[in-house]
DNA sequence: GTGAAAGCGCTAACAC
DNA sequence: GTGTTAGCGCTTTCAC
């Protein structure tokens, strides 16, 4: 069931079944009523697709999500869902698993007129993935900063201050008295984790406190890895009365190593996490957390594409300050 | 830059272009060599929505979501996406906040060749989302099992058995000895509180004990319902020495209120939890909890909605039985 | 082995 | 106030 269709059961034309049905141009009260019954009993529905191919707008973005299942990404989903819903956008999901090649994969894709502009969350932006997204010219936004951003480029960013989230957590250890303070992050080469380094150094340094690389361990935010980590630390009978995990789920796990060697949070050390998800306050003893405003995150991710679809050129950032949530373990 | 202009730069038609380009269709060495060469060089890339007109083919599964927050469809989705990206297919998210106005809205939309198919996650599949379903004829999936299906119907389902989950948590309890159990789920008029009631009802009823309704709760699901409605139970002064709670987060909630009275799990009572997600381990102590199979659900859903779009006509459910993983709660 | 051309269903400029 | 028509960019049939 066409609009042509609708057109010969009426007697008008299709340019007039056009107007009446989407509202556009004009057309007489009439001649309106007539094509609206008309329609509904034919039960015609409009074409999604011819619609997007002649007027070069599928109303929907691409999120490229590094892993699924980390439910840091579940708010910031949200965020992204309801803001785009607000201007009839719909979000389609694409799992990176983390990997460079996925991630150039869905910016390609994007160059097939596959959808109005991209989201891309990631740990590393790179020379790799920003050239293909350069070349591709569609609309984009990163959920990480960018330093070698130029003021002609077709992205923005919305950043969570990753080192400002590190240092109050550093700070707030410091102030409760810790002073060998265990770092549990992911690979240093990775921006998200040198970044987080980096606020863990500059805190120290304000207390005139020389970083201890053996301090600064690989945890992969995950549950085991962290607890691989945290074990083999533990190994090494370094003494420690601080800790820093790089989300609530690596948190767990370098409770969990403790807790094989009767050790216990908060006597045996402070502990400090990030993300403040449910799992923080439902772990026991709670985790004291830093809330990275994943639905922030979400909604500010959203609203500055949208906007560039809509026509900006000039390049605008977001900065969104990480809060502590303090809890037992600290 | 299109087909067109490919064929001009050549010197090739257009179909030959489109031949070369698409691999579909007879095309001589040389001829594809020019003309991909030339396509590399011009930076051609195809045009989605065009090649979705003219062939009836998205490539896109929209998938309602009742509440994209709650961590039991974490994992349910990665399963539906992994599948469906074997496939070549992406997903697209629909939240519809438990409304069944907007589940309408999402089978409507479909109606539109908007997407191939759609995954239905319902709390309850009645007689107006269905009967949307069935007048728009698109191929569906349903996440959740329907009593009144035809076998003309144009959808399957993919059933976890709640009815069976709830017997082997309620029969775990009364192997522990427990004869007074609270049951905390969510509203009974809708198909899964309704369909969880029924198999406590029966695991009692295997041991003639009379279920009685003050020990039905509605918790709806989540944490401070669940917490509010025990905390009512716990005023009546009932007598209690078991409990089984809706998911995790809602025996989060349960424990909560337990606390507050100077109560302790499994002391004053043992309990059992559903979904058996992270919550479970985490929590201290750990949940009993029901793994409702959420991967496999995930899996088995794209999988069988793919199979409908490809042609199938029949209709072929499925159904998961979920698992008992015992923990310290009983 | 290659080309011409119709058409997927809609939009919008232009004509009357 | 309404109608005609040329595309959007691709696929595919049919002709040579």
């Amino acid at each position: 069931m066409t609009i042509y269709d609708i057109a010969k059961i009426t007697g008008y034309s299709s340019a007039t079944v056009a107007r009446a049905l989407s509202g556009s141009g004009y057309c007489s009260k009439k001649a309106k009523a007539t094509i609206v019954e008309a329609a509904k009993n034919s039960n015609y529905n409009y074409n999604f697709q011819a619609k997007a191919l002649r007027s070069q707008k599928t109303n929907k973005v691409l999120c490229c999500i590094p892993d699924i299942c980390n439910p840091f990404y579940f708010r910031m989903i949200d965020g992204i869902t309801k803001t785009l819903e607000k201007s009839g956008y719909l979000l389609m999901l694409y799992p990176t698993e983390k990997s460079l090649q996925k991630e150039i994969e869905a910016i390609n894709l994007c160059r097939t007129k596959f959808c109005d502009g991209i989201i891309l969350i990631s740990f590393d932006f790179c020379a790799k993935n920003v050239a293909a997204l350069r070349e591709s010219g569609i609309p984009a936004v990163l959920g990480n900063r960018y330093l070698e951003q130029k003021g002609t480029d077709n992205f923005d960013y919305v950043y969570v201050d990753h080192i400002f989230g590190m240092e109050i957590a550093t700070e707030h250890l410091l102030e409760k008295g810790c002073r060998h303070i265990v770092l549990v992050t992911g690979n240093r080469q990775k921006q998200t984790s040198s970044e987080r380094t980096e606020g863990y150094v500059r805190a120290l340094g304000r207390r005139d406190i020389r970083p201890d690389d053996r301090y600064i361990l690989n945890g992969g935010y995950d549950r085991e890895t962290s607890k691989a980590a945290m074990a083999a630390f533990l190994d090494s009978r370094l003494p420690f009365d601080g800790l820093i995990a790089g989300n609530d789920l690596s948190a767990y796990g370098i409770v969990e190593a403790l807790q094989e060697r009767h050790l216990s949070i908060p006597q045996s050390a402070r502990l400090v996490s990030f993300d403040n998800t449910d799992y923080a306050t439902i772990a026991s003893p709670s985790f004291t957390s830093i809330d990275m405003c994943q639905y922030e995150l979400g909604t500010a991710l959203a609203t500055t594409l949208l906007e560039r679809i809509a026509g900006r050129h000039v390049v605008k950032n977001t900065i969104l300050k990480p809060a502590l949530v303090q809890r037992q373990s600290s």
